[in-house]
RNA sequence: GGAGAGAUGGCCGAGUGGUCGAAGGCGCACGCCUGGAAAGUGUGUAACCGCCAAAAGUGGUUCAUGGGUUCGAAUCCCAUUCUCUCCGCCA
């Protein structure tokens, strides 16, 4: 969430910047000043009083020392009237920072000052894009119908066993995804991340640290006998490894991936979609995570960005890179990137990663500090990206890769696939 | 799941009603020592929220969490959560 000391400082610029994501937030930014208004001054008569009983009590302790229990006793009965007033004073206090905070964390992140205006996926910018297209046969087929010939990918075997959205890989399939996660795996290693294991369950505190609470719960699956969540992408158990932590200065860049499965609901989608592999309920995916100085964060989103671009160089797939305009953004983000590879069957653009930089808003919710050299403490900023989801990479591999003789596996992947082609 | 023990600062660990934000040690930072380092030695070393334009200063809160007893709680009582040990079950 946003920093209550920036808000207060300037409110406007806060407003404005949100009005990019189309948020008109000035009832709410007004009604968090009024708050944390009366939450200051409630604040101040509390401590006042507190003080005045602290220094009462500390009286009577060396009244009794000194055999004075006499006057002891006559100092006790001032001290009622200054505890009633107390225990109101805390519980309105407790109230006013309980809705404080629930207002503050329905604000959502303001863009970083180059996003621009937009409404809708179209009013993306697209920034960058490579790789040629591929022109398939007349009888190319979209992913599904190839995932079926081959016998790669059994969606109603998933079906039967849990729902839909949960596909069954078999054979050359499930070897394919095998080769992605380890490609996707040694490359992040050979670039200086750390590899990390994650739980694929979380705490409350968890989902809430990363965003997922309290707005998106529905989105995910929620084991509520022991009240966790499956977690939607390894974000959230990798940035929160660092929750409640005061950093040290040296200590970054923190650069951490993960390969884990994802759980979403994806409540409210359908139609074509969800066709195939285009959105599941449970997909694999291999995703990155930094911590780093405030100072630095924007570089190091470069850095990501053409970290991804660079796998999908070596996939050999066609893709471009979209910045997304305020209306598109997530709620969490400043600046995000995405990336899209061309699914030949489908003929569309298929987001296979994301890319971001969530500056301070997750470590505020998170409290993920760091110290810097002059001994300050200040919040860290978070990124992560996909790198990558493998579902979509999946398709766009089949359908542009189909020939006569089989599908054509690119040449960075043959050492793990261990065969050339699928057929 | 049953029985028991426990939760204190970055870590270890003392503390059973006031002088305790908390001994001691480790770690860390800076200095001395040294040709340099190690050892030794000295000093310092929590976070959060207020007040103040800000720094300085100062008030408050925090010894798992939430409640209670008391003029006063790390310390006593209750509930919750978590950890450990033993038993049971088990990849």
């Amino acid at each position: 969430m946003i920093q209550l000391s920036i808000l207060r400082n300037d409110p406007q610029a806060i407003i404005e910047r949100l009005a990019l994501k189309n948020y008109n937030a000035k009832s709410l930014v007004d009604e968090i000043l009024k708050c944390d208004d009366e939450r200051r001054f409630t604040q101040k008569t509390l401590d006042d009083n507190l003080a005045e009983s602290n220094k009462i009590a500390k009286t009577i302790g060396e009244f009794f020392k000194s055999g004075k229990a006499q006057e002891a006793n006559a100092l006790k009965e001032t001290t009622v009237e200054l505890k009633k007033t107390a225990k109101d004073l805390e519980e309105k206090l407790n109230g006013l920072e309980s809705t404080l905070n629930g207002l503050l964390v329905q604000l959502p992140n303001p863009p970083h000052s180059s996003i621009k205006p937009g409404k809708t996926p179209e009013d993306n910018e697209i920034v960058y894009s490579e790789g040629k297209m591929p022109e398939l046969a007349e009888s190319a087929v979209p992913h599904w119908d190839l995932a079926a010939r081959y016998n790669l990918i059994d969606f109603e075997l998933g079906n039967k066993i849990t729902g839909a959205g949960f596909p069954v890989y078999k054979g050359k399939g499930a070897r394919l995804q095998r080769a992605l996660i380890n490609f996707f795996l040694d490359n992040a290693v050979a670039a200086g991340f750390t590899e990390i294991q994650p739980p694929l369950m979380v705490n409350e505190a968890s989902a809430y640290g990363t965003g997922q609470l309290p707005d998106k719960d529905g989105q995910m699956y929620h084991a509520q006998i022991d009240n966790l969540y499956l977690i939607p992408t390894a974000e959230v158990p990798v940035t929160n490894l660092y929750r409640d932590m005061i950093l040290k200065e040296k200590d970054f860049p923190i650069k951490n991936v993960a390969y884990s499965a994802c759980f979403r609901r994806e409540a409210g989608s359908y139609g074509k979609d969800v066709r195939g592999l285009n959105r599941l309920h449970q997909f694999d995916k291999v995703e990155i995570v930094q911590i780093q100085h405030p100072d630095k964060s924007y570089e190091t989103l470069e850095e990501m960005r053409e970290y991804v671009c660079g796998l999908l160089r070596k996939l050999e797939l066609p893709f471009r890179v979209l910045k997304l305009c305020g209306g598109d953004m997530s709620f969490t983000s400043a600046l995000t990137y995405d990336m899209e590879v061309w699914s030949a069957a489908q003929q569309r653009w298929l987001e296979v990663s994301s890319v971001s930089n969530f500056e301070s808003y997750q470590a505020n919710r998170m409290k993920l500090r760091y110290k810097s050299d002059d001994g300050k403490i200040n919040l860290a900023h978070t990124l992560n990206g996909s790198a990558l989801a493998l579902p979509r990479i999946v398709a766009s591999l089949l359908e542009n890769n189909q020939t006569e003789a089989g599908i054509v596996i690119p040449k960075a992947l043959i050492s793990y696939t261990g065969f050339e082609i699928i057929n």
